[in-house]
RNA sequence: GGGCGUGUAGGGUAGAGGAUUAUCCUUUCGGCCUUCGAAGCCGAUGACCCGGGUUCGAAUCCCGGCACGCCCGCCA
């Protein structure tokens, strides 16, 4: 366990000691301060309540009656808070002492023994991935590491859409058109190249019946199981996806398992909803034999409580094979989180219905996230409003490449385009993950590639100045003693690298993860005001003691950016 | 029309009942490279959408507005 949280638990004893001891009654909760007044902090207004008298007066009594242990080294009482200090010897020495043991490890909490499956990105194989819905890789690979740090055992997963309309126009216009009826996109990667012809395939069905034909009947073939047309579509859906793993990858994002819609025809299990649903008393019949969900009383009201899963002609829909998939995945899963555009939150009330219905005792666990759009409006890749990420990427890496040759004249070619990659890539991925999900975010060039202040290449930046000061130092001996670390900017550092753990909790377990960057930029700014403040190289009899303080920072920081899935360079 | 979400300094953002002072970044203005990397540090200016209510106490909860985003297909 984390020195904090025996901080905590010890907090949590001696407070319930001490109501006992003066007969308070009452339930009491313990938090994190926004005053630098204490390390924890006791709100006695619940108590205050439960024994009708005033806030202060009980705080003040149980102060007095709190028997100090452990790691703490004070109580006070003020304003109705009872206010804890950590012993230093628990902060100082136990903190560090914790870092150096576990290294990449620290933050890590006990394993739960429990599998979890993360689904995300799961885009539509149809063309590349904008920055519109960049959210959903960044923002799924980012919780996936925090789960793993709270001890979960993590599979990451892409559905893919490998069935309807949109795969079938994009098969027909690869099949169909000449090689250079499209026009140029500029990139050789698949991705970008065959959009070109979904454009050209969805202009020529519009403005050509008998195209728009041709693709009706092959997509009707492809729904009564001809074995030619779907082994096309997965051929196209393929060669697609092979471009959009290739800009994940870029950014540092790997997704455990690839799971095709296709499947939940091929195996039956989608029929077998349909007949199951059927069944339930919520289940009603179009007159042309569509079948229906009556939603009403699951509190979905309107025109949305009508929730249809079979077509007349009895074949399913892309909702249907949706029910099928997560029931699937809560079979092989003790948890299911999905990460989705704000788009899908209608149908994901419904598939919780649906669920329900068919009496699933485990649910799905949405979050869902805004579009990113652009100041001019939302991204259209049709209207050529768009940014595609995997030109962001360049940019970006472009621009680091550009910061380190103005500030770096000794580093051969080739290690500043290694760095500028992993800073570029840095800037990116903490600039979405700074900002809760739900959040409308507008893109900007000029935000996406700030590299100052609250960045991606802020934390990277202190993380290789840590680096620089080991480097220069050599080898020393680890010191952990408190006599040797008493300036308040050390004090301020090691309480900062003392949260990780709890920031680690909040952010997996409550689905926060916009607090670790924010998290992140706290230790690298705490560490740069004790950088500035503090000499570490030449400082006599505290040297070892601040050089081991740093190292600790180091290896706070190496796991901050691990987290975000950012690389951490020792020099840039 | 209905549903869900979001409104915090010039721009962005944290806080989701409590501590005479609402966090952090950016912009603007001013200072710091003659010791460990100035992608840094220090200082100044500047904000809770509007109106009611609940509470000892509201940016936070409730009601009513307003603005923005998304959805309301036998599409995926």
């Amino acid at each position: 366990m984390g020195i904090m949280n025996s901080f905590k638990e010890d907090v949590r004893d001696a407070v319930t000691d001490a109501m006992a001891k003066i007969g308070a009654t009452g339930t009491f909760d313990i938090e994190i301060p926004s005053t630098d007044a204490a390390d924890l902090a006791v709100p006695c207004f619940g108590i205050a309540k439960a024994m009708r008298r005033p806030p202060a007066d009980v705080a003040k009594e149980i102060a007095s009656a709190v028997h100090l242990k452990g790691t703490m080294s004070s109580v006070s009482a003020l304003n109705g808070y009872l206010n804890f200090i950590m012993s230093s010897d628990a902060l100082i020495s136990g903190t560090m002492s914790e870092i150096l043991e576990k290294k990449d490890g620290y933050g890590y909490l006990p394993s739960k023994n429990k599998k979890i499956n993360v689904e995300h990105t799961s885009t539509n194989p149809t063309g590349p991935i904008h920055v519109g819905r960049a959210r959903n890789p960044i923002i799924g690979d980012t919780l996936a590491r925090c789960l793993e740090r709270c001890g979960y055992d993590v599979t990451t997963e892409y559905y893919v859409n490998d069935v309807g309309k949109q795969v079938v126009i994009l098969t027909w216009g690869i099949n169909n058109s000449p090689k250079d009826a499209a026009e140029k996109e500029g990139r050789e990667k698949n991705d970008h190249s065959m959009v070109a012809f979904y454009r050209l395939a969805n202009k020529m069905m519009e403005s050509d019946p008998k195209v728009s034909e041709e693709i009706s009947s092959m997509l009707r073939r492809f729904e009564d199981g001809d074995a030619e047309v779907i082994s096309s579509v997965r051929r196209t859906t393929e060669m697609m996806l092979a471009g959009l793993k290739e800009t994940l990858d870029s950014i540092g994002v790997e997704l455990d398992v690839y799971t095709w819609e296709s499947r939940y025809i091929e195996n039956g299990d989608a029929k077998r909803v349909v007949e199951d649903l059927k069944r339930s008393k919520y289940a009603g019949k179009e007159d042309d034999g569509a079948w229906y969900l009556d939603l009403e009383e699951f509190g979905v009201h309107g025109n949305n409580k009508k929730f249809t899963f079979t077509r007349s002609d009895g074949t399913t829909l892309y909702t249907t094979r949706d029910i099928a998939y997560h029931i699937d995945k809560l079979s092989k899963y003790d948890r299911v989180i999905g990460v989705l555009g704000e788009d899908q939150k209608l149908g994901s009330k419904q598939l919780l219905c649906a669920l329900q219905i068919l009496s699933s005792e485990k649910m799905p666990e949405p979050m869902f996230y805004s579009f990113v759009s652009l100041p001019e409006g939302k991204m259209s890749t049709r209207k050529g409003v768009v940014v595609y990420l995997d030109d962001l990427i360049d940019e970006s890496v472009e621009y680091a490449y550009k910061e380190i040759k103005a500030r770096r004249e000794d580093l051969s070619e080739e290690k500043m385009r290694y760095i500028s990659k992993i800073v570029g890539i840095g800037a990116i991925r903490y600039n979405i993950v700074r900002i809760q999900p739900e959040k409308q975010f507008v893109f900007k060039w000029s935000e996406a590639l700030n590299f100052d202040g609250n960045s991606g290449p802020f934390l990277q930046y202190s993380h290789a100045r840590a680096c620089s000061i080991l480097r220069k130092a050599g080898s020393f001996r680890n010191v952990t003693d408190p006599s040797k670390l008493t300036d308040e900017y050390e004090i301020k550092l090691i309480k900062s690298l003392s949260k990780f753990e709890s920031v680690m909790e909040a952010a997996g377990e409550g689905r926060k993860i916009h607090i670790v960057p924010a998290y992140g930029h706290e230790v690298a700014s705490a560490f740069n005001q004790f950088y500035v403040n503090v000499p570490v190289l030449n400082s006599g009899a505290s040297r070892d003691a601040r050089l081991t303080l740093v190292e600790c920072t180091k290896t706070v920081l190496n796991n901050i950016l691990d987290c975000l899935g950012m690389g951490a360079p020792e020099e840039m």
